[in-house]
DNA sequence: TGCAAAATGTAATAAAGTGTCATATTATGT
DNA sequence: ACATAATATGACACTTTATTACATTTTGCA
């Protein structure tokens, strides 16, 4: 497992009506060769480069096809993947039905962040939750570790 | 820990009116490199040298992905973080939701510290606060241990 | 085949980010 | 104290990016 902390941030922007989003320039010449947006956990999507893609995807089919969580895992992934491409303006479609999985409506507000390896996406309303949550976790760990 | 260099003092700036500020010219060398801008503690902002943040970003990105804590920490660090690059007049610009956590807005009085191995910067409002409570606990420590 | 809905592409406008320079201020050395 | 150098500030021009709107193409389905 590797692939570097590239992705770093956190952009506020919309979608629109047709339901598309511009990805945050920062993050652009990253994707541009292709990516594959898939379900992420707590309600977010995850952008992935192809190569961290490929990662996953091959760890998860490499488990055993006669267990049963992992056949499930392994639809739930892929079921809930789609690669998609950057248009000339930046912008990727996200089929609806993970805008449903994500909370995500047309014409609303949406947040997107780099989180290390992979990009996430949330509805606004749900990223305000997740970071409070979050962040109470990191200062935690400053307590912790003595981080000053 | 590490020896390495050491940023000292205390310099009063103004953000101008497009969200960036200038660093002190003794840090520049330092920085000149490039170096990214994270949340720190008491809602003050920490610049680190590349060679500081790979070391964090590193122990955090080993961090276990399935683990929910795990996750949270990562998303805290890396959506509060970004990369910038001084310009040739030594100027960084701050983005907007590193601005709102730091209460730091486009034309105020800021304070830069050098506070060891990092650089904070303060609105210097919040600066003022932090340091009478500092200077108060440090009072307070000199009676106990009966220090001058 | 024709229609409606969804997807995709393009362009205009507004907003944000970036680079540079002139001036005023501060620091430095003699 | 003075002259000189360095720095912070604010102004401005320019570039890039996000948003909105609308035109065109594709797709699924009647």
């Amino acid at each position: 497992m590797k692939g570097g902390i590239v992705f770093l941030g956190e952009y506020k922007h919309t979608m629109d009506e047709k339901g598309r989003i511009v990805i945050p320039s920062r993050f652009r010449d990253e994707l541009k060769q292709g990516c594959v947006v898939t379900k992420g956990q707590d309600n977010c999507l995850q952008i992935l480069t192809n190569k961290s893609w490929k990662e996953e995807a091959g760890s998860v089919a490499a488990l055993s096809k006669t267990n049963k969580t992992s056949r499930q895992i392994a639809r739930s992934l892929f079921s809930g993947a789609i690669d998609v491409s950057l248009d000339s303006a930046g912008k990727i479609l996200i089929p609806e039905n993970l805008r449903a999985y994500s909370f995500i409506k047309s014409g609303e507000s949406i947040t997107i962040t780099g989180s290390g390896s992979v990009i996430e996406i949330w509805s606004t309303k749900q990223w305000k939750k997740v970071q409070l949550e979050a962040d109470k976790a990191f200062a935690n760990l400053n307590e912790l570790t003595g981080g000053s």
